[in-house]
DNA sequence: TATAATTAAATTGTAAGCAATTTAATTTAT
DNA sequence: ATAAATTAAATTGCTTACAATTTAATTATA
């Protein structure tokens, strides 16, 4: 034990969170590849299938994402015909965006890909939950504002 | 309960994981900002500052980052004088890369960060414990390229 | 009502991050 | 010894990600 133990990368919990959480997108990608979208149109899609209308900012808080990383992608979405994107008629300043009867499409398709993935993690169940208990904390002590 | 739960975010477990290791970054960054540092580059100095000499292979082992990703990280480093890159005389594929005197004198300077960052991190030990220990068991199980 | 403040998206600039390819050096096989 | 295969880094092209700024619309205030 020396002082600098705190500085070794063994000893972060930061570390493993962030290496993790690429790991797994790497996990998802053979499978979203034959959809032709990425992780992040993916998780956009999921917000949309089951709100199916909503503002970018809205969408930002449930994502944890701002404008700047989401207009290309809500671009990208809309250039697929997932999505489209109208400003609102009662506030211009909101940019409205909904699902495409193709987008709504999309879900049916993909509906294997969690199943698929949580395969590749092998976790227990109660640990699966202990992680998905704890990465919540973590997330709403850090953020402080829930989406829900 | 119906069949499209699965594609629900709040029922994914990739997703609060994605968004922890995001946001538990952002915490890094005034502390990293002080030092011109950026998260990458912080913990590519962290396993320098361990084992001071290293070629960017078995870096990227280490940190799970390819030369795609290491290279212009490195490069940066390299030119505010905390590393030095050199081609290995006994393979000139290889490029060492080591810690210079500056780079190593950064050490005292950043120790206080894990502890800062800690604070903001609002977990139990027990909790914490437990979060490093599932995630290294994913992450190992879904490389199986252990870097120890 | 005119002005100021606020708000939502978009834009700009920079840094990751990664798949795929390229380049150069080294090793293996012929 | 030469050709083929392998290896390490670098490069290319594309997508995120985010801070900071800008633009345009709306709301609050003087």
């Amino acid at each position: 034990m020396e002082v600098y133990d705190c500085l070794k990368l063994e000893n972060q919990l930061c570390f493993p969170l962030y290496a993790c959480a690429k790991e797994i997108v790497k996990v998802y990608k053979p499978y979203l590849d034959q959809f032709d979208l990425t992780y992040t149109q993916y998780i956009t899609l999921m917000v949309l299938w089951e709100h199916n209308e909503m503002n970018v900012k809205e969408l930002g808080k449930y994502l944890y994402l701002d404008s700047g990383t989401l207009t290309p992608v809500l671009k990208k979405l809309e250039s697929k015909g997932y999505i489209e994107r109208k400003r609102s008629k009662t506030d211009e300043r909101n940019l409205r965006i909904q699902i495409t009867e193709n987008g709504n499409a999309l879900k049916k398709q993909v509906i294997e890909i969690p199943q698929k993935v949580g395969r590749c993690v092998n976790l227990e169940e109660e640990e699966a939950m202990q992680l998905y208990k704890i990465l919540y904390k973590v997330l709403h002590s850090l953020t402080l504002e829930k989406p829900h």
